[in-house]
DNA sequence: GCTCGATTTGACCATTTGGTCAGGTTTTCT
DNA sequence: AGAAAACCTGACCAAATGGTCAAATCGAGC
């Protein structure tokens, strides 16, 4: 029982744990669906079934649950960010990175759009992540993407606008999912054809920065 | 000054289109800023240099307001959405599809925002358009994409997956400008820098798709 | 200068919503 | 068991907001 008060003090408690869990998890749903000022505390306690003041009683604002909400996406993101160094070579590494990014479309749409409601809304929230742990995220890569060009291991290329367009492309699959499967006659994409999405995008880039795959490689899904 | 009334009554008086353009255009900017929800028509007005109750005299609802937005919106789409029959080459098609798109991210970020802001949230209010126009247009140019596939004249490629491609990357220029603002050190990309960005998306599509340049065009850019 | 429709606007209202609170219940610890 | 802490919640409130309205003003035609 001495371990059970220990787990008490240091970690939260098995009740408030789990409803922080529902509430986050019922937040980032209606965020991502309302945006920040669309969803009110009602929705969201509904949601994670509680009443209202009950949410209240563990995130004391809408402001602090919705700033939790993003701290969450953005871990999950740099989460991602590491499958970019895995491996030196850049077929292996851009394959990993995209290849990762889609998986999160698909597994964390919702936080994928709250992330770009929050940007598209200039980051009110999350500024200082962006000065910060992205800003210097993003130079550092694109030290490794100008040595790969240096090196002559791919062709010629702007670091950032190559970035821009692996986050645009895969972050459109949780973003504009709504639009996709519209386009794709009213139903999500299945299994195959988002795994078909996934290699055309890896492809395009490979093929479009001239990144020729070692033909020993261990990833050879060239079609 | 017979004329003058014949105007009256064929198009709104000057007055009229005054106001009307000067509350859309103040409605796209707070719309994309907040979203529908968290714009309020109060600042709406303000911005436009009026009161609340004359802004509802010219829109009746918020709502009406904010389909004549995003209709505007999807008008400035189709017409970029014309570029892309205007040469059937692969290379000038593309090229051409994909400077337009870029240039109306840079001209009309705000429109594009809005536009994200609806799909994100599940298009309420345009639902119709995606079933319909953009359905179409997009089902005819997969059939010349698959056209080009066949006569080897790009690398086999999904037409659908090529355009989100397409679509993510150059409106992530108008959507994510704030991202892309912070990670340039706080500043917009200057118009070298837009240039750059945008050939560097032209350049990995075409790329990416294997479609060669032709010898003798005039974009022979490459490094 | 009078009329009539178009335009303008301050004041107002009903509803929604973020957040509070007092009092109750449950859990934990000794 | 009993006290203390944690948890729960119906009722409530102040502020914000979409929309209304009646009265005022303007402008063109007679």
């Amino acid at each position: 029982m001495a371990a059970k008060q220990q787990a008490r003090q240091t970690q939260k408690s098995a009740v408030r744990a789990e409803n922080e869990r529902a509430i986050l998890a019922a937040a980032e749903e209606v965020f991502a669906e309302s945006g920040f000022r669309g969803a009110t505390t009602g929705m969201i306690a509904e949601r994670a079934g509680l009443p209202k003041a009950n949410l209240h009683y563990y995130f004391p604002t809408k402001e602090a649950l919705y700033r939790k909400v993003v701290e969450h996406i953005f871990n999950i993101w740099l989460d991602a960010a590491n499958s970019f160094d895995e491996n030196d070579d850049p077929v292996e590494a851009l394959t990993a990175y995209i290849s990762k990014k889609m998986d999160i479309s698909r597994a964390h749409p919702m936080g994928s759009k709250v992330w770009a409601n929050e940007i598209l809304h200039k980051a009110p929230v999350i500024q200082d992540y962006l000065e910060t742990t992205l800003r210097s995220w993003t130079s550092s890569r694109v030290a490794v993407i100008d040595r790969w060009v240096a090196e002559g291991r791919i062709a010629p290329v702007n670091g950032e606008y190559l970035l821009y367009l692996i986050w645009a492309t895969t972050q459109h699959y949780a973003d504009f999912n709504h639009q996709i499967d519209t386009l794709n006659g009213d139903a999500p994409l299945s299994d195959a054809q988002f795994e078909e999405a996934k290699q055309t995008v890896v492809r395009i880039v490979l093929a479009g920065i001239g990144a020729v795959p070692a033909t020993a490689g261990g990833e050879g899904r060239e079609a």
